[in-house]
Order: C-alpha cells, then sequence, then structure tokens
DNA sequence: TTAAGAATAT
DNA sequence: GATATTCTTA
C-alpha cells in the first residue's frame, strides 16, 4: 500500500464529502492472481481505491494494524488459508464494515452461508463494473443504519400481519407489492443480500463508554437517548441501548438484592472474550 | 408521534 | 446468556 501524505488524505476526505463513493477504500482478498488483477482494475475503473491481498492472514493483519483504513471488503468464497465465510465471520467480529462474498458458482447453499454469516451481498464472478459501481451502498448502509427499508419479504413466511392498526405505510392504498423474482438465476448477476444490521457487541470498552455516560447523567436519570448521545457512537442505536441498559439495571438490581462479591466479576468476565 | 421500559423472541 | 424486537404505556 501506498502510505499517502497529509494533502492526499485531505483529498480524500473532501471527497468522501463531496462525492461519496469516490476514492472508496476497498480491501480485496482473493487467491487468483488474475482474479484479483481485474478485479482492481474494475474497482479502480469505479473510482474506487483498492488494495489487494492473496490470502486471508495477510487481510487480517491489515485490517487490524491500521484501523479504519477500509470502508468495504471483497473476499473470494475460496482462499487458501482460511475459509472464506470464517474470514467473514472474524471480520463481523473484530471490525465494523461490510463484506462482500465473492464466487464462482451462485449455488443457493453458499450464498445462503454467505447470508447467514453476515455478507453484505453476494457476487457471482465474473464480475462486470455495473455492479461494482453500486457497492458503495453497503458502506452507506453501514454507516447510516437508519436509512434501512426492511425489505423481508424473501420467503412465503406467513407474515404475521396484525389487524387494522398495524399498517406503517402513509398511503392510504396500500399496495402491498411482490416483486416477482421470476429470473431467480441470470449468469453472473450479482444475488442481493438481506442487509441486516450486525449484532452489537458489547465490549468492555463499549461497555465502560456506556458507564461513563451513565455516570455522568446519573442512573436513575438514564435514559436510552440521552446515553446514546453521550456515547457517541454511531453505530448503535437507541433500542441497542435500551437493550443493555435493561440488562445493566437487571444486573444491578440483583448485585443490590444479593451482594454476594463476585457479582463484579460475574458481569465484567461475560466481556472478556474479545477485544 | 416519540420514546421508555417491560416482556418476549431469537 | 446476550442482544434484538415487540408490546404497552406515558
Amino acid at each position: 500500500m501506498a502510505t499517502m501524505g497529509g494533502d492526499q488524505r485531505q483529498m480524500m476526505e473532501d471527497a468522501a464529502e463531496d462525492k461519496f463513493p469516490e476514492g472508496l477504500r476497498i480491501l480485496v482478498v482473493d487467491d487468483d492472481r488474475v482474479c484479483l488483477t481485474v478485479l482492481e482494475a474494475l474497482l479502480r475503473r469505479c473510482k474506487y481505491q483498492p488494495t489487494t491481498v492473496m490470502d486471508a492472514k495477510t487481510a487480517l493483519r491489515m485490517l487490524m494494524a491500521g484501523k479504519q483504513q477500509f470502508d468495504l471488503v471483497i473476499t473470494d468464497v475460496c482462499i487458501p488459508d482460511m475459509d472464506g465465510f470464517k474470514l467473514l465471520e472474524l471480520i463481523r467480529l473484530e471490525m465494523n464494515l461490510p463484506v462482500i462474498m465473492l464466487s464462482v458458482d451462485c449455488d443457493k447453499k453458499v450464498v445462503m452461508k454467505g447470508i447467514e454469516h453476515g455478507a453484505s451481498d453476494f457476487m457471482v464472478k465474473p464480475v462486470r463494473t455495473h455492479e461494482l459501481k453500486n457497492i458503495w451502498q453497503h458502506v452507506q448502509r453501514w454507516r447510516n443504519p437508519k436509512a434501512i427499508s426492511h425489505i423481508s419479504d424473501h420467503d412465503s413466511d406467513v407474515q404475521r400481519v396484525q389487524p387494522a392498526t398495524a399498517d406503517k405505510s402513509k398511503l392510504s392504498g396500500n399496495k402491498r407489492n411482490v416483486v416477482d423474482d421470476s429470473n431467480k438465476h441470470n449468469e453472473s448477476t450479482c444475488v442481493s443480500a438481506t442487509h441486516r444490521k450486525p449484532r452489537v457487541t458489547w465490549t468492555i470498552q463499549l461497555h465502560n463508554k456506556f458507564l461513563e455516560a451513565i455516570n455522568q447523567i446519573g442512573l436513575d436519570r438514564a435514559v436510552p437517548k440521552k446515553v446514546l448521545e453521550l456515547m457517541n457512537v454511531d453505530y448503535l442505536s437507541r433500542e441497542n441501548i435500551a437493550s443493555h441498559l435493561q440488562k445493566y439495571r437487571l444486573h444491578l438490581k440483583k448485585v443490590n438484592s444479593n451482594h454476594s462479591g463476585d457479582a463484579y466479576e460475574r458481569w465484567n468476565s461475560s466481556y472478556n472474550m474479545n477485544n
């Protein structure tokens, strides 16, 4: 990777605000040199800023080392030193980045697996430019999760329809349009995944920040909205905090009733898994 | 209409 | 168990 001077970085930040999708930093992981090169060229053509690596370990090391150096990761399913899904999992666990999976075939099971592991998207090789042009949307989704439109109409699941009051649409005429997917596979198009916010992991750091906020506000006056503001962590939602606050208060109650000294320990120990 | 907090669901 | 989502209430 090229080291960049302050000027360049500044330029990129400007770009990030003005013409947002340009200059997006993308890490591409694929063991096939040809694919890698092609992909790199295509990404460049889309005005992105690709970095290529050929194995998972290097990818991880780069991601971990400089924090927040990338906006998006694209990885092949088959990479030598690690299962692509494993890599996906790790990235999702350790960092807050959208990941796009890549594969040569569109086997439903594989795609499914990608989705289940939290891939933002799944593309089938060969990837075309027009598919890449739009991948910035995943970054945008990540940064602004509020804009997520719940398109959960992908199964024949009996959608539990509440009587009159449940209608969220503002339009009076409620058209329940189900986009028919008559073309289940056009070859080499990207199969769009359900975009789902990653489950929040309350690391010790995050929890400490939470505590800090609570201390500042005062436990009794602490409400999710205020805590959210004070914490100022962009990927957290009010609901996330509400949930955690609920758990925290429950925990406090326990501690108060039976104050066995190790209750505190127990609370903290549940955060020692990672970070 | 929004948000808190309890109750459930995953 | 942890976190998300739904439900009820204010």
